[in-house]
DNA sequence: CATTGTTGGGTAGTGGCACTATCTATGTTA
DNA sequence: TAACATAGATAGTGCCACTACCCAACAATG
């Protein structure tokens, strides 16, 4: 199909589609003339699915590619491509910070404790130590036996999570799967909590 | 204290803290003439309140006010304030929008079989209903078995978050202990499925 | 083959956001 | 009295995610 095509498919606008291919968010069409390139359905996947990266999860631009491209190089390796999405946030702090990490012994320590086998250069790892550091600073500190319990939750969430993983053939499409369902699963995940808070704070006060 | 003091004790700014004070995220300070005014800590701590709900969990400044002045109006009614932050993306779409909500359906149904007792209009039924379309038209649907097990974990998830509040006496207070649990703790939760995934994936692929 | 429309590729412009800088009249402090 | 700080207002900045426009190829149609 043309771009066009592209468009009218996927809703977006060919301003856009094109803005993205410079952007490297999508792979160029095939060409066959100089004015004149060729998609398929696998670009309209991969337009879709940056569509939902950005407006359902509300990762940037840049975090989208970053997400995308680790999933074009390391395509099998599951846990290495999925770290990435977790520590983009739309208002990114300034990148290269060696800096001694704020709260990361309290991580490790929790992580030792729970017996966990995580890379120490995970960026959620960093996430964690600044959220907990943040609350600390704020005088609501979460020690970790308050934690522990969250994170054992979380561990049969992932279980969870894997389970879903385990009927993809293709490495490429079981990457896209694994997006799906850890980045974009996120907003669901956090309005069912917030849904449960509700429904147990209406069942603690009547 | 005056507002050079201000800033130097909460590490922003001069001219942030006067825009945050222009848009309302910080009740302004008592004026002592034309050109003096005085702050307090409440001042203080509203101020890192703000900075960690924009940096920490990336809300938008818009969304922080509206978060924030649910707080000032209902002040005790935790459920009701809480559900504000969850549907703040920072992308956000346009407002007012009574459309039929594409999944609304599904979620319905999945919050009767819980049994949850939520608010027909909180917002967080719309990011679930908007995400479970979004994959279903990514094909990749999530059906109700799916979700029901997930659903589980953040009932369990919300009983951990409403036992931490129990402590508090001042209703103010109280409000903002629940704004720093559900939302500054929801980046914490996002790592630490990330981190379990990592360790899940490693336990089950050597 | 001429006309009409579309495309790739490039460049420039737009609107929103979160600040940031500057100015002025008025104060306070040394 | 001189040096400095402040509130309040306005204007400017840098970034981001588009969006609009232009042009020289082409393609499709009659």
């Amino acid at each position: 199909m043309r771009i066009s095509e592209l468009s009218r498919r996927s809703e977006v606008p060919i301003a856009t589609i094109k803005y993205y291919l410079r952007e490297g968010l999508l792979p160029p069409g095939r060409s066959t003339s100089a004015t004149q390139a060729e998609y398929d359905e696998t670009h309209l996947r991969r337009l879709r699915l940056v569509r939902a990266l950005i407006g359902v999860r509300g990762l940037s631009v840049s975090a989208t590619k970053e997400v995308l491209g680790a999933i074009g190089t390391h395509g099998g390796e599951q846990h290495q491509v999925l770290g990435l999405a977790v520590g983009a946030r739309p208002t990114d702090d300034d990148a290269a910070e060696p800096a001694p990490a704020p709260g990361a012994a309290e991580v490790d320590a929790l992580i030792r404790e729970l017996g966990w086998e995580v890379s120490p250069h995970a960026p959620a790892r960093a996430v964690l130590g600044e959220t907990l550091e943040t609350l600390r600073s704020l005088g609501e500190p979460i020690d970790r036996s308050t934690l522990l319990p969250y994170a054992e939750l979380a561990e049969r969430t992932a279980v969870l999570d894997l389970d879903q993983l385990r009927t993809s053939e293709d490495a490429l499409e079981q990457a896209e799967r694994a997006l799906l369902l850890t980045v974009l699963l996120e907003p669901a995940l956090l309005a069912l909590r917030r849904l449960a808070q509700e429904n147990e704070s209406a069942r603690r006060n009547g």
